[in-house]
This record gives structure tokens, C-alpha cells and sequence, in this order.
RNA sequence: GGACGAUUAGCUCAGUUGGUAGAGCAUUCGCUUGACGUGCGAAAGGUCAAAGGUUCAAGCCCUUUAUCGUCCACCA
């Protein structure tokens, strides 16, 4: 590396240069089966083809690439495999703004220059976000990008259409679906979001023939023009004798049949409904029941239509409020209560969606649910966190037909053909010129677009090459990790997983792992309408990728919410500078001997501390990682390289330096490395970077290998040992803090044990606890000269000469005894009973060891609280 | 109505098989120490929402309750 490391690390200096290197090298995974690497793989949620990144994705997407550049170190033969979508609906409705700018229509424009116009801004936006997810730095294959639109995949949607038509999952019929007079299209039940409302519920009288009335209670009054019955409940006493007769609906005066059906409630409302089944689901199906006809009264724009007598053309607001007054004037409005119901809101555009009974296409889900389910029953697919499968099987055990067609242009047109002449429909793989029945050249193709879940469905898949046996998919799919927020597990996973188990006859994925959503700091959800969405982009110019990055991982755990927050991100950034120095002090004062060879049985004990450590760190993530825990790998990295490595270890490096030691310059690459390695798949840029300083090949970090523990370096006996060194050097630094010694007076210090390893110290503790001598017993030292602390667990006996604060060593050391008492007596207590032996020995035993020592330690204060009652000094005073 | 999640330091959150509570930020004190002031050292701050229970031992397991949040279902 010629680039000199500067003081401060510049993200920006880094980040595109490696970016270009790493798509050049690592895209284009083979075909071919490598028989030593197990292939990996995870196909990245396609992004809106036209939309821009957001911290959603930079979540989603970070964490496959943590996943894939973890498994790529590990050995596997990874693929990640990245597109888009071609969004219908999102889309459409861009571009359908765009032109009204313009002054055009759709229509004007007719199909054929509409999608032309589609393709060409797709073309144009279309790189947008695919530029910005390289920026976070994602490590998948670029060459082979795919879109849910482009030949191969529309090639698969029309196989499993046609299929599912074939086998009669597919069906074309009349049925009650949410129309979105914003979107102008239908949309599945899963698209439509539920608010809460506060609105009325009116109460209308509407006449019996031959005498009486009946009270209906209604929320959309201007439904009443489509009603085409009224309903009681059969028993119900009050309405026995009217169930037969004839009702006359308002206004509009038809006469309608009253009717018995179980689904109304005696106790909601009058007790009386009015059945409307062309715009109310539940009146659908009451109208199948009793064969009632429906009547249309909407347009696609969501006006009243020429059913709707004089009040045709209105909005349905409009048409509501003279509805009202209308049946005011008439005096058949009996009275009005507010009500909170909710409302049903396109998920795209926000619109309040009208139910409305159209003929549109629908797959069948039944049979396809549950063999979804069952997959997951039998943990062929698992999620992570487990508990989301709950989620899961409600759905699918209580799922109603899929309506699949859009009244859309922009998606994948569905492969039914209409003869002109004779009507007859024929659904097939190639575009029909004839009439199989009566010969017709006038054929037709269907006006609808499918829904695009319906391709996203088929992605796993699809992107891999089918329906065609290709090699790659042979050898990707399944695949491995599906990795998503929760929020499109009904969208996208359950429709991922039945596609697949139907088509492929295997499940997609084995683990399905899922994340939050990213909130603000107030813990928001992230709006464009809000304006509480952070950019991604602006994190990553200001403080860098591997940040912005970290800021999404760090203390994150599965299934939750990310609050996103400046603070995180500062924490990140700060964390990469700090890394970033840590080794620039490694290589100014390790220019040479790069390779510093580890010879584990030289080391000292600091040496084995940190390299015993770091190998329990190694299992610890790669545990972590293989369970998905990413966010308390993070955590543990990030401690072990601030807390231990840079705040201890090199800390006693700088000695050890001094002094010649032939081990360190060894250990601290070796440590280096290892950390770099942990630490890439979260921060791949800046680790990346430093890597080509520490070794010479110039080879990507991206393909070393894994960092493995040396199971003969754990070292637990030295690592408790040396943190006892710790702790009395913090006790050294804290008694100086306390009794205000300045940072620049060096102390004398005394230490009261009987532990070797502590007393062949005393040059470490010396260095690192500023002290000037450090003698293990007690003596000379007056009590009106002396700090004393205690050292926390190791319950070790500090004196430090000098201190400036005279007053409060009584206080302090009665403090302390108290302390060490309690401690006591809580142990005592424990140990006095019989089960703790029995059923947790060595437990007890541990207990015990301390318990032996706190007892020292109280004699040791005592003995000084003595010594201070008795007015002269310790030992033998000067 | 059903399900799920959350409740831990002033704030934001970790806490993976039960073994004497952790981080970052903020606060206080002290440091221009030759890697880093985007830094270093020290300190203060928590009856882990409440009440029961299981256990030698509970933030963690069980039961109930409260508050907040999310999803699903839905009475027009």
C-alpha cells in the first residue's frame, strides 16, 4: 500500500477504489460444481426498479452481505444474486404522474408507447439504485443481475401461470375484490392496510310493502343505491314476521327482498343490515347465498355510475353527504352515532379502497398453503427469530383466494386469449393467432397485468435460470438465506415458499431470516410523508460506508426494530478511526518482519491473555454469525478491539517495546489480522484497506480464510490470572484518581497479597499504573501518606503513597470493610446450604475460593483501621 | 376479539442454554502520555414494570396484572 496512513481515517479516499476491484474480481461465480466448496446461496429482495435507496434497504442489504462475505471466508462457493422490480404498480403510477405533467393520458398514449415509454425511464432510473447499493459496498454478483421483467423471468411467469391455470389453481371469476379508484386496479387483500376512523354509523328507515319499517345501520350510506336486499337474523323475535316481505330502499325505490342470514348480528347496530354484494364481501356472500343480483354503482375513478340514478357522477363523498340530505328531507333518517371502524387503505398510494365485486383472476390457495405450511412445521424452512412462523401460519391457514390481475400496464400480461368471434378463451405459453374452436384469426389478448408479487414469488428461481435446466440452478438452488423485514412476509415469503414447493417441489430457502424496520431516533417509522427519513447516501459521503454499516448492526438483535441515530453512527465512525490508528501505531513501530511468526509457547503471560482471548473470540462470532446473531458478534468484536487490544494490550506493547521483547511485534499483527478478518464482513472497506498494509501478496481480505482458534492457545488459566494484573492496575489508577495524585507525579506503591503472579509483575504495573516502585508487603508507609483501595473482585490490597487527599482514608477503609462483610455473609449464607453442594459443587467451590479471600481482606482492613486508631503509621513508619 | 413484541443507568439499547447487571451517548473529575482528543484514565448512576410461583440460586423459566407498540381478524 503506498498510500501513507494519515492521522484520521478518509472513507472516501478508500471506498470507490476498492468497490471497482471487488466487482471486477468477484463477480461471474462459476457454473460448475467445485467439489471442495459447498455452493451458498442468497438472492438478494429485489429493490423498485426506479426507486432510491433507503435505510430499509441499506439494513437488508448489509445484512446479506455480512451473511455472504462470512460464508465466502468460511470456504463456500457463494452467490448472491442481485435485481430488481419492476414495481407495477409504484412504478406506473410514476410514470402515469410524470405524463399527466406533460398533459398526457394512458389512453391517448395506448399500450404499446406507454410501455415503451415504461422501459425507457426504467432504463434510465433503472441504475440508480443498483449504483447506490454498491456503495454500501455489497459483494454480490453483479453480472448476474436480474429483473422481474426481463425475458428469462417473464418467460417464468408465463410457465407457472399456464401451469397453475392447467391444473385449475388459476381461475377467472366474479368476486368481491378491493379496488383502488386512486391506482385504478384491484389489489390483493394483503395490500390493503387497515386504519382506524372515526365516522358514523347512520340509521336509515326503509319502508315495508304492506306497512311497517325496518331501521337499517350503516357506515356508507351511498352504498344503499347497489342494495339489492335486507337482512335479519332468523332469530331474531323482532323481525320474525317481517322475513319474506318486501322492503323498498330509499331514494331509489327498489323494491328488495327481506331476508334471514346468520352472519347479522342481533346485537350490532338495528339488528337490520342492507345487503349490498356488489361492494361489501360479507353481502357477497350473503348474496350467493340467496341468489340475490348485484348492482354496481362505482366507477374505476371511484364515482357513482349510471346505476346510481341521480346521483351519477359524483364522488362517493359527495354522493354520501347528498344521500343524507336527501333521506333527511325525506325523513327516513332516523339517527346518527358516531362510530370508530376502520378503514381499508391502499398500501401504495394511502386511498381508501371500495370493495367492489369485479371479474378478475384469482389463484387458488388452499391446496398451495399447505404444503407451505408444512414445510415450516416440519422445519424445512425456519425463520429466525422462530416466533415470525406464527405470524406465518395465520396467514395461510386462514388465506382466501389470491386476485392475481391488474388493471395495470406496466408487468407481466397475463397469457389468456379471447376470440372475437366465438368468446372462447384459451390460455397459453406463446401468443394465440387463432381460435382453437372456431378458427378465428380475431383473437384477443387479456387487458391485465398480473400482480407483481406474482413474479417476485418465482424469484428464487426464476433468476437462476428457470424454467430452463440451467447449471446454475442446479447448483444454487435451493438456496440458503432468505433475508427480509418482516413486514413482506405475507407479500413476498409464504408466496416465495408455496411457489416453489409446487413448482420446484422443494422449499426456496432453508432459513428465513428477518429484520426490523429502521426507525428514527424517536423510534418513527421512516416517511417520505414525515420527512424523517434519513439518506443512506448522505451517511456514507459524511462518515463512510463501513459506518453507516456498523451504525445498522451494532446491538441489533433478530425480528426487531432499528432505531436509527447519530449517535450510532458516531460510535461507528469513531470505531473505525480508532481501528485504522491502532494499526498505523502497529506499523510505525513494526516497519519490518511483517510476518512476525507466533511462537505461542514464548509468550508471556500479557501475550497469552490477549491471544487466549482473541481465539475465544473467534469461536464466539463465528458462533455468532452461523446463528444469525449479528449484532452481538458486532458488540464482541468491537470490545475486544477497543477494550482489550487497543486499551491493554498494545498499551503494554509500548513496554514491552521498549524493552526489546522479541514476541510482541508478532503478537500484534498476528492479532491485527485476525481482527481484520472478524471484523470484514461488517466493515469490509476500511478492513479491506489496512489488510494489504499488513501482508504482501495483495490479495483480497475478501478470500482469506476464516480466522480458526488454536484450540491449543486458549490460555483460560493465564487470562484469570492476568486480569488480576488488570484489576490492580486499575485499583493503582484509581486510588491515584481518588486521593487527586496529578497524572504527572509518578506514586509509590504498596500491595498487599500473596499471589506470584502479581508479585512478578510489578514492572508491568509499574508502566501502566504510573507508579515508581511497587512493593508486595506492607511496610513504611504513614496513614496520613496513604490512598487504599480495594481492586474489586480480585479483593486485593492497594496502597498508594503521596496522595494529596488526607481526610478520607478512615471513611474509605470502613467503607470498604463494610463492603467486604456484606459480600461475606451473602456467601456465607450460600454455602451454609446443603443443595448448592449437591447440585452445583463447583459453583460452591468458586463461592468458597472467594469467600476465603474476602476474609484475608477484612483482616487486611482491619488491620489498618487499627493501625490508624493506634495514631502511628503501617509497618515501621519513618 | 386473537396473536406477538417491548418494559434493564438520565437517553438509546445489549444481556444465547439460570450462577453476585453491561455498552454507547450524556454527566462529574483529571490528562496536549510519540497510534488515535473521532483520544486516554477515573468516577457517579439500576430493589432489571408490578405481584406471585419454581429453584440452593431468577433480568433470564412459569402464572397473573399494568403501560406502550405491532400484526391479524372484524359488527354493516
Amino acid at each position: 500500500m503506498d498510500r501513507a496512513l494519515s492521522k484520521r481515517y478518509d472513507p472516501q479516499e478508500v471506498e470507490n477504489e476498492w468497490y471497482k476491484v471487488w466487482e471486477k474480481n468477484f463477480s461471474g461465480v462459476s457454473e460448475e460444481i467445485n467439489e471442495k466448496r459447498r455452493p451458498y446461496t442468497i438472492v438478494m429482495p429485489p429493490p423498485n426498479v426506479t426507486g432510491r435507496l433507503h435505510m430499509g434497504h441499506a439494513l437488508d442489504e448489509t445484512v446479506q452481505d455480512v451473511i455472504i462475505r462470512f460464508k465466502r471466508m468460511r470456504g463456500f462457493d457463494v452467490l448472491w444474486l442481485p435485481g430488481t422490480d419492476h414495481s407495477a404498480i409504484a412504478t406506473e403510477a410514476k410514470i402515469v404522474a410524470q405524463m399527466r405533467e406533460e398533459g398526457i393520458s394512458k389512453a391517448q398514449l395506448g399500450r404499446e408507447a406507454f410501455l415503451k415509454r415504461a422501459f425507457e425511464w426504467k432504463e434510465n432510473y433503472g441504475g440508480q439504485i443498483v449504483s447506490q447499493i454498491k456503495r454500501l459496498g455489497c459483494s454480490c454478483d453483479w453480472s448476474k443481475e436480474r429483473f422481474t421483467m426481463d425475458e428469462g423471468c417473464s418467460k417464468a411467469v408465463i410457465e407457472v401461470f399456464v401451469n397453475l391455470y392447467g391444473r385449475g389453481l388459476i381461475y377467472k371469476g366474479e368476486r368481491t375484490v378491493n379496488w383502488c379508484p386512486k391506482c385504478k386496479t384491484s389489489i390483493s387483500d394483503a395490500e390493503v392496510e387497515y386504519t382506524e376512523r372515526d365516522g358514523y354509523l347512520w340509521h336509515i328507515n326503509y319502508d315495508v310493502e304492506g306497512g311497517g319499517t325496518l331501521t337499517i345501520a350503516t357506515t356508507r350510506p351511498e352504498t344503499m343505491l347497489g342494495d339489492t336486499a335486507v337482512a335479519v337474523n332468523g332469530k331474531d323475535e323482532r323481525f320474525k314476521n317481517l322475513v319474506g316481505k318486501t322492503a323498498i330502499v330509499p331514494l331509489v325505490n327498489r323494491r328488495v327482498p327481506i331476508i334471514a342470514d346468520d352472519h347479522v348480528l342481533m346485537d350490532f347496530g338495528t339488528g337490520v343490515l342492507k345487503v349490498t354484494p356488489a361492494h361489501d364481501p360479507n353481502d357477497f356472500e350473503i348474496g350467493l347465498r340467496h341468489r340475490l343480483p348485484s348492482i354496481n354503482v362505482m366507477t374505476q375513478d371511484g364515482k357513482i355510475n349510471e346505476n346510481g340514478d341521480k346521483y351519477r357522477g359524483l364522488g362517493l363523498m359527495e354522493a354520501r353527504e347528498a344521500i343524507l340530505k336527501d333521506l333527511e328531507a325525506f325523513g327516513k333518517l332516523a339517527g346518527t352515532k358516531p362510530l370508530k371502524h376502520n378503514v381499508g387503505l391502499c398500501y401504495r398510494c394511502g386511498e381508501t379502497i371500495e370493495p367492489m365485486a369485479l371479474v378478475q383472476w384469482f389463484v387458488r390457495m388452499k391446496e398451495l398453503a399447505k404444503p407451505a405450511i408444512d414445510a415450516v412445521r416440519k422445519k424445512e424452512v425456519e425463520f429466525v427469530p422462530e416466533r415470525f412462523e406464527k405470524i406465518y401460519f395465520n396467514w395461510l391457514e386462514n388465506i382466501k383466494d389470491w386476485c392475481i390481475s391488474r388493471q395495470l400496464w406496466w408487468g407481466h400480461r397475463i397469457p389468456a386469449y379471447y376470440c372475437a368471434d366465438c368468446s372462447h378463451m384459451m390460455v397459453a405459453k406463446e401468443p394465440m393467432v387463432s381460435c382453437q374452436r372456431c378458427g378465428s384469426k380475431k383473437i384477443k389478448q387479456d387487458e391485465d397485468t398480473l400482480d407483481t408479487w406474482f413474479s417476485s414469488a418465482l424469484w428464487p428461481f426464476s433468476t437462476l435460470g428457470w424454467p430452463e435446466k440451467t447449471k446454475m440452478l442446479d447448483k444454487f438452488f435451493p438456496t440458503q438465506t432468505l433475508v427480509t423485514a418482516y413486514d413482506i412476509i405475507f407479500f413476498w415469503v409464504a408466496r416465495m415458499v408455496f411457489m416453489s414447493l409446487d413448482q420446484m417441489k422443494v422449499a426456496p430457502f432453508k432459513y428465513v431470516y428477518i429484520h426490523g424496520l429502521v426507525r428514527d431516533a424517536q423510534g418513527r417509522k421512516m416517511s417520505k410523508s414525515l420527512g424523517n427519513g434519513v439518506d443512506p447516501l448522505s451517511v456514507i459521503e459524511r462518515d463512510g460506508a463501513d459506518a453507516l454499516r456498523m451504525a445498522l448492526m451494532i446491538g441489533v438483535s433478530p425480528g426487531s426494530d432499528v432505531k436509527f441515530s447519530d449517535e450510532k453512527v458516531l460510535l461507528a465512525r469513531n470505531f473505525t478511526n480508532k481501528i485504522w490508528n491502532a494499526a498505523r501505531f502497529i506499523l510505525m513501530n513494526v516497519p519490518e518482519e511483517l510476518d512476525g511468526e507466533l511462537r505461542v509457547n514464548e509468550l508471556e503471560i500479557a501475550d497469552k491473555w490477549v491471544i487466549g482471548k482473541l481465539n475465544h473470540l473467534i469461536d464466539e462470532v463465528s458462533a455468532n454469525l452461523d446463528g444469525f446473531e449479528f449484532g452481538i458478534a458486532l458488540q464482541k468484536i468491537y470490545d475486544f478491539t477497543w477494550d482489550v487490544f487497543c486499551d491493554w494490550y498494545i498499551e503494554i506493547a509500548k513496554v514491552k517495546i521498549k524493552t526489546q521483547e522479541p514476541n510482541v511485534r508478532g503478537v500484534l499483527v498476528f492479532v491485527m489480522r485476525n481482527i481484520l478478518k472478524l471484523l470484514h464482513p461488517f466493515m469490509p472497506f476500511v478492513t479491506e484497506e489496512l489488510w494489504q498494509a499488513f501482508q504482501s501478496d495483495g490479495e483480497s481480505i475478501m478470500i482469506q480464510p476464516w480466522s480458526e482458534s488454536d484450540r491449543g492457545a486458549m490460555f483460560e488459566t493465564e487470562i484469570a490470572e492476568f486480569e488480576k494484573l488488570v484489576l490492580v492496575i486499575r485499583a493503582i489508577r484509581s486510588a491515584r484518581a481518588e486521593g487527586k495524585v496529578p497524572q504527572n507525579k509518578k506514586v509509590k506503591v504498596y500491595i498487599l497479597t500473596e499471589d506470584e503472579i502479581i508479585k512478578n509483575s510489578g514492572k508491568l504495573i509499574m508502566a501502566l499504573g504510573f507508579a515508581e516502585s511497587v512493593d508486595f508487603d506492607v511496610c513504611g508507609v504513614k496513614t496520613d501518606e496513604m490512598f487504599a483501595t480495594n481492586t474489586g473482585a480480585a479483593r486485593i490490597f492497594v496502597l498508594v503513597v503521596d496522595a494529596v487527599d488526607k481526610g478520607k482514608e478512615r471513611a474509605r477503609l470502613v467503607t470498604m470493610l463494610e463492603k467486604y462483610q456484606k459480600e461475606h455473609e451473602v456467601l456465607e449464607q450460600r454455602l451454609a446450604k446443603k443443595e448448592i453442594w449437591e447440585k452445583a459443587p463447583n459453583v460452591a467451590a468458586k463461592y468458597k475460593v472467594e469467600m476465603e479471600e474476602l476474609t484475608r481482606c477484612i483482616a487486611n482492613v482491619e488491620e489498618s483501621l487499627q493501625q490508624i486508631a493506634e495514631g502511628g503509621g503501617l509497618g515501621d513508619g519513618d
